[in-house]
DNA sequence: CGCGAGCTTGAACATTATCAAGGCAAGTGG
DNA sequence: CCACTTGCCTTGATAATGTTCAAGCTCGCG
């Protein structure tokens, strides 16, 4: 590995395991020590990271970048289930339980891991009980999210499940401004449509016709400016 | 409480820890302590036995019967998350995480269930480490199925979806017989309906017609019997 | 500046929801 | 034991909604 010209990298590093709410019962000593355990990797956007069904054995957390996590349906679409950004990992399953990775992991833009082994996350574990509360805490967040996951798409009105998915990019990936919150999209249409289980072409037009309603702007293809953030929070939550 | 005129409610006391495979690794003394401590109850069929929203304080383990857990929609119908059947538990999140209840449980028979309240939970997950372990991978477990839900979800095609529906079914309560499997369904068409996210009338008309195919043979209104799984699983699987 | 991927839009088509009417079955009371 | 009643299920017709196929456009990248 490369010695770092500046303190950049070697700072990103140091942050694999503070970037990690499950972690932040440790030390600041067990955290430098846990963290010079990591391993580093990068990718380049659109490449495979893990591809579901494979062997995995590490604790895999995302220090820099995006990423969209999929399984293949029958019918050879690709259902989105999650997307990872900063601070996010995903891999647990695999060092716990044995199995094998549930869906694919394909990096949206360049990516930055820090990777753990079984054995670190074991003993890890063990000799820090909290962790294991942390890490079911964190699970069971985890599963909330992807109960409404479930509860939003069992809702039959587009409109609706559209005004949700684009408040959650808000919270994520928007930053206020005057005229209102621009969300920095992690996904394509055609992502936003894999996301949501409909066809693209359905975005495009139910995105359009937010546009014309006043509601927002698009900016690009990768940003929305949300002028009336109430109106789609209705949109969402009441109206069917 | 009464006492018992028959073993069976003593056994199902005894039973209440050993029917959670997050239990198995407790010794025979532990177990036996462990289950002195629980509480039951027991509900009517249409009772609630939790509300969305509520404190709830205690992890409930389901000894007979069967339940559903759902949340409101925005647009009032109900989306039912899971059915729990016997040795299915829940709760466990309110006792770790200290939120209030994601979901509304209903019991859709005669149920007795058993609680653990939530200084009995936690003093069993400090003194027995594995126990937290087996937890973990309990909620990876049911996280699985929750993102194969998910998935499920964003198939377009009702047919598999329902066909996918009625073989988790038919593995759950299923019973072999010489002519095929019969599933003894847990769901009203009303309920399989707020399962898939779908109309009532939807489910009648797609079970008609696989009736009319030759697929299975509905029983009364609360069983199926499954004449062709493989034909099922391949629709349910590969076409679209 | 030009090319290509990804996005938008249109029109026809397929599917499902909704509304409405009738049927079956289980449980109730005479 | 039978008629009645109630709840749930089925079936039909219609309308709403999303998909699909096809064409053209725009953005963003080299």
């Amino acid at each position: 590995m490369a010695s770092c010209t500046c303190c950049s990298q070697d700072c990103l590093d140091k942050l694999c395991a503070h970037k990690i709410p499950v972690f932040s019962s440790l030390d600041s000593e067990q955290m430098n020590h846990f963290s010079s355990l990591a391993r580093h990797y990068q990718y380049r956007k659109g490449e495979t990271m893990v591809l579901e069904g494979a062997d995995l054995n590490a604790l895999v957390v995302l220090n820099e970048g995006s990423a969209k996590a999929y399984k293949l349906t029958p019918d050879g679409r690709e259902q989105i289930l999650y997307v990872f950004s900063q601070g996010d990992f995903f891999g647990e399953r695999n060092l716990l339980g044995g199995r094998t990775s549930a869906y694919t992991v394909e990096a949206l833009e360049p990516v930055r891991t820090c990777t753990f082994g079984r054995e670190e996350f074991y003993d890890l574990l063990r000799s820090n009980p909290d962790i294991a509360i942390k890490v079911i805490e964190e699970l069971e967040k985890r599963m909330e999210r992807m109960e409404n996951a479930v509860q939003s798409m069992g809702v039959r009105s587009l409109d609706s499940r559209i005004g949700g998915l684009l408040l959650d990019f808000a919270e994520k990936y928007g930053d206020e401004t005057p005229e209102g919150v621009l969300i920095r999209l992690p996904l394509s249409r055609e992502g936003m449509a894999n996301f949501l289980g409909i066809a693209r072409e359905t975005v495009s037009r139910k995105l359009s016709q937010l546009e014309t309603d006043g509601v927002l702007r698009t900016v690009g293809n990768k940003a929305i400016l949300l002028l009336k953030g109430e109106e789609l929070r209705t949109m969402a939550g009441k109206i069917g």
